[in-house]
DNA sequence: ATGGCCCTCATCGAGGGA
């Protein structure tokens, strides 16, 4: 069972990579960031020529999730839940669904969610502000949901890098946004609540990213970050058997700026 | 070397991304 992430940077620009992507990867679901595409526009059935049933909520321009499960999947019903409950927000940066229960499955029950953190600016500016007060408001959601699913995973675009590590040049990045200590106390926040960072259960190849930006050069150079993730909660870690980065379709013509993050349970 | 690219739209310049 693969679950996988990818901020798509347009779901219109992005259809044909996306499509011939899960024709390679075979993944059981894909979670789809920076849809900027309203409802109506959705590729529902382009997706579901693919194999896929869509999951989604989107806006005009920004932002905008969704969920891709293969044929087979099944949703529960009435458990799609669209942003952060009580979290009064225009901007749709989450959806939340749970697969069907089938006796045996690995996949029965699971919790998915699919978000896309807001990027932040720059610390001390108001976008920065709301940054913060999403991930407080996410916290406080997800210590409910986790006790409601023990089996979990929050796949998507968290604009945090984690670690030093997860940096091209960690010196020159230091303070700034995606790196700040505010950005990654609430990073170890999810992680207090039982959450684990799959990439880290393995053995990788140093200077892996994500995402390398459009301009000077980035991916050419591997001036990247790693700041796409999925986590899982305490039931589902113990069936994770792999997680990585495949960057081939950062290769592709004209790409997204982030590349698929993969994780693989038993 | 402090810029560079890409996507979107009450478009042809500006906001947002990261």
């Amino acid at each position: 069972m693969k679950l996988a992430t990818w901020n798509v940077n347009s779901l219109k620009v992005r259809l044909q990579h996306v499509i011939t992507w899960l024709n390679e990867s075979q993944v059981d679901v894909l979670c789809l960031q920076e849809l900027k595409l309203t409802d109506d526009k959705f590729p529902v059935a382009e997706l579901e020529a693919a194999g896929y049933s869509s999951l989604f909520t989107g806006q005009k321009t920004y932002n905008g999730v969704a969920i891709l499960v293969r044929h087979g999947l099944s949703i529960e019903a009435d458990s799609v839940v669209r942003n952060i409950p009580g979290f009064e927000d225009p901007q749709q940066r989450v959806i939340a669904a749970t697969l069907g229960r089938i006796e045996g499955d690995a996949a029965s029950g699971m919790r998915i969610i699919s978000a896309y953190f807001p990027n932040g600016q720059a610390p001390g500016t108001e976008k920065f502000a709301y940054k913060l007060q999403w991930l407080a408001a996410l916290q406080q959601w997800l210590q409910e949901e986790l006790a409601q699913y023990p089996k979990l995973a929050l796949l998507g675009d968290y604009n945090i890098a984690p670690e030093d590590r997860d940096v091209h040049d960690p010196k020159a990045w230091e303070g700034q946004n995606l790196v700040s200590p505010e950005e990654r106390a609430a990073f170890a926040g999810l992680q207090a609540l039982g959450l684990t960072d799959t990439y880290r259960l393995f053995e990788q190849a140093e200077k892996t990213f994500s995402w390398w930006d459009y301009r000077m050069m980035g991916f050419r150079r591997n001036a990247g970050m790693r700041i796409d993730h999925i986590l899982t909660s305490p039931t589902l870690t113990a069936e994770v058997i792999g997680c990585t980065i495949d960057k081939t379709p950062r290769r592709w013509e004209q790409p997204s700026d982030h590349t698929p993050v993969i994780t693989e349970l038993r």
